[in-house]
DNA sequence: CCTAAGTTGAACACTGGTGTTAGGGATAGC
DNA sequence: GCTATCCCTAACACCAGTGTTCAACTTAGG
């Protein structure tokens, strides 16, 4: 439905479409728990329209989340990730991947709270999935510790990057200060022990 | 109301007060959106009294939350912190924290999800003392690093606990590896570079 | 210019939660 | 054993959100 833009439908409606994906995605990333009524009104269409493109609410926040992915893809894509050794391509996709997380923070928590925790589990999946190779060849290279699973690392990052972003949010440390605290704390975790 | 175990109440109030905090406690902990009807029910009690002594769903999941830290603090302090140099104190308080922690997971969602953001602060700056205490100490002894603003990674403590319960319910750690993985990756991301 | 597709406002029903009220019955505690 | 306190069932009002329906209006696109 909202997944091909090649379909039968008018250009207005095309238009309408998008509209209401930027905007849902503009609202759940300031509020997770907006309505069906704040995001129509955000996107300058009317209820009904709203639901005439998308069945339900879930559908709405699963639009969202695809448009943010590829987005978020599109820009992971332009830096160079397989060029450098494992543990500068880390510091340098942990620099990119920060502000990507930290825009979408609130859209995390809208999509943990209403897409089937099963299709949250998918998207973690995916989204993870260049840090996990990046992992796996580091462990190869001998600068990714190889005494904790792969996965526990994956899962430390993520919640590192939510740590900084919270820290943010709170006033308590100042946004251009997030990348290095980041990458300062995060590698000394990943490196193997001495 | 709630606070006071010293007021003029009969002693079935009393009684159905604690049932109810502990219910809710329970509760809160399994679901974070569960409603007051379910909580009434699992402390078997009416609706009716339950707003009878407290007045808002927000009071009782600030009674639940009270009773949590004030048991988790007695819990705490059974292990004796101070004798300890930091880093060892450290990895101790964190094998007995990451049960608390991981048991009370739920809570903090509803707690969050609930409460004024002030309130949560407040709480969240009062569970979090320990650990900055031991902090500072560590710095001061050399085993923290100094290169880092202590609330930051205070924080990091925090988030890499939340990844290690996330990770132990998603079923990809075994619950008993979870104190090593998290010792392992903490004390490497507080200790001062080589 | 005609028509099918699109949009709209104003209703509607339904759900699930919160908080309230009233009257009758139980019981703790003196 | 009297009484104030407490509890319960059963209803109530209310709110906010989700979807739906309908009849009228607008517009894209051949």
């Amino acid at each position: 439905m909202e997944s091909k833009p090649s379909a039968k439908r008018r250009a207005d409606a095309e238009r309408s479409i998008t509209a209401i994906v930027e905007a849902a995605l503009e609202c759940l990333r300031a509020e997770p728990n907006v309505g069906m009524a704040a995001i129509a009104r955000a996107a300058q269409v009317s209820r009904v329209t709203l639901y005439a493109h998308f069945p339900t609410r879930e559908a709405v926040v699963e639009a969202a989340t695809r448009h943010a992915m590829t987005r978020a893809r599109a820009t992971l894509d332009t830096t160079a990730l397989d060029a450098l050794p494992a543990d500068e391509a880390l510091a340098a996709l942990t620099r990119t991947s920060w502000r990507i997380l930290d825009h979408h923070l609130g859209l995390f928590a809208a999509v943990s709270a209403t897409l089937p925790p099963e299709t949250v589990r998918d998207h973690h999946e995916r989204a993870m999935e260049p840090l996990r190779r990046l992992l796996h060849r580091g462990r190869e290279e001998g600068t990714i510790r190889t005494d904790q699973p792969v996965e526990w690392l994956v899962s430390a990052y993520y919640h590192l990057i939510h740590a900084a972003a919270a820290e943010v949010r709170a006033g308590r440390l100042p946004a251009e200060a997030a990348p290095d605290a980041l990458v300062g704390t995060l590698l000394p975790a990943l490196r193997p022990a001495p």
